[in-house]
DNA sequence: GTCTATAGGCAGATAGAC
DNA sequence: GTCTATCTGCCTATAGAC
């Protein structure tokens, strides 16, 4: 009904956006706030425990927008290979685009901060559960053991993560597209 | 001969642990100086470039320490598959003990600079591709073709900088415990 | 080569007007 | 709920004595 967008909703999504791409710790909140349009009050208004609690609802924000993606393919595509190999090359594909990457973020923001923070490692950490148990779901509908199936998409993150790093470094999508090759190798029955 | 230590060493030794442990962005030139007892001059007199330049030197540093390690390893087991999974149980079983964790920094730094510092950014990538030849070459001398052989060892060191990110996260070695059984699946005549 | 003091800027956070 | 002014502290970097 109100035509006034959500403040909260525009600085959540900006500090989702720059996190991702630059960290947690290279991120201020003066860069949120210029680039979001706000004023710091109203940060501090919406976020009253400031940079800590920003971050963690920016982890979840951006896991819920990856689990979204993550059901539409799963839900379309029946074969659990296919599915997965469509989730890493439409990772790939984002990448030649623009510098606007989705889910390595996490990766990123999990590794600063796991050693530090255990507010915002937790958040991570369920980010990473919940991914996870989309992809197990799937592989024990097709068959697999629970356990098999756990298994099978922990190693599935972690080389889609590690996958993410390279491409990033390497300024390429090939380590995407080779770990996509290797998907029907892993999961057969 | 001399009883005096090289203070350069000293420098570069507390400021790759730092970086490896907490990251370009959230080390502090103030804290390496403190950590390594050296004053802040003697650090801008061997690292006239200040951070960056100790960035980039820790980075290769690092990689040097752990291409050692790689060797050692490959050397000493002839079977590819039991070498690699060597590597990994060797990572995963530092897990336990301390902090004192190798290899997911590099990528860590990389993920941080690899938007914001081309030249960070590149000595990260030179590290990932000398891994990636210690592992590829490996693989051909034990009759894989060169084209596959290097699509391998880029996929292995992707498992290996994932799981290490999940079971940072996770503060479990498991996801290194998980793609250590995977081995044998993808590295097969 | 080593060390100290300090500059200059930006960080996260807060107070208080509106 | 929104916005501005400001505090305190840490950051990288430099100047210059020894």
């Amino acid at each position: 009904m109100s035509e006034k967008v959500n403040t909260r909703e525009i600085i959540l999504q900006t500090a989702s956006r720059l996190f991702q791409l630059q960290g947690y710790h290279a991120t201020g909140l003066n860069q949120i706030i210029k680039e979001s349009g706000s004023p710091k009050g109203s940060l501090y208004y919406h976020f009253p425990q400031g940079k800590e609690e920003l971050a963690i609802e920016a982890v979840n924000y951006t896991s819920e927008m990856i689990q979204l993606n993550i059901r539409k393919i799963l839900s379309k595509i029946n074969d659990p290979v296919d599915a997965i190999q469509t989730m890493i090359q439409d990772l790939a594909s984002q990448f030649s685009s623009f510098e606007s990457i989705q889910g390595i973020p996490i990766g990123l923001i999990a590794v600063e901060t796991s050693l530090v923070n255990e507010n915002i490692r937790k958040a991570c950490e369920d980010a990473f559960d919940d991914w996870q148990n989309l992809v197990g779901e799937k592989l024990i509908e097709n068959g697999f053991s629970i356990a098999r199936a756990k298994q099978l998409a922990g190693v599935t993150i972690a080389m889609i993560e590690g996958a993410l790093i390279l491409s990033l470094t390497k300024k390429s999508n090939k380590p995407l597209l080779d770990i996509s090759e290797q998907i029907p190798l892993l999961i057969q029955a």
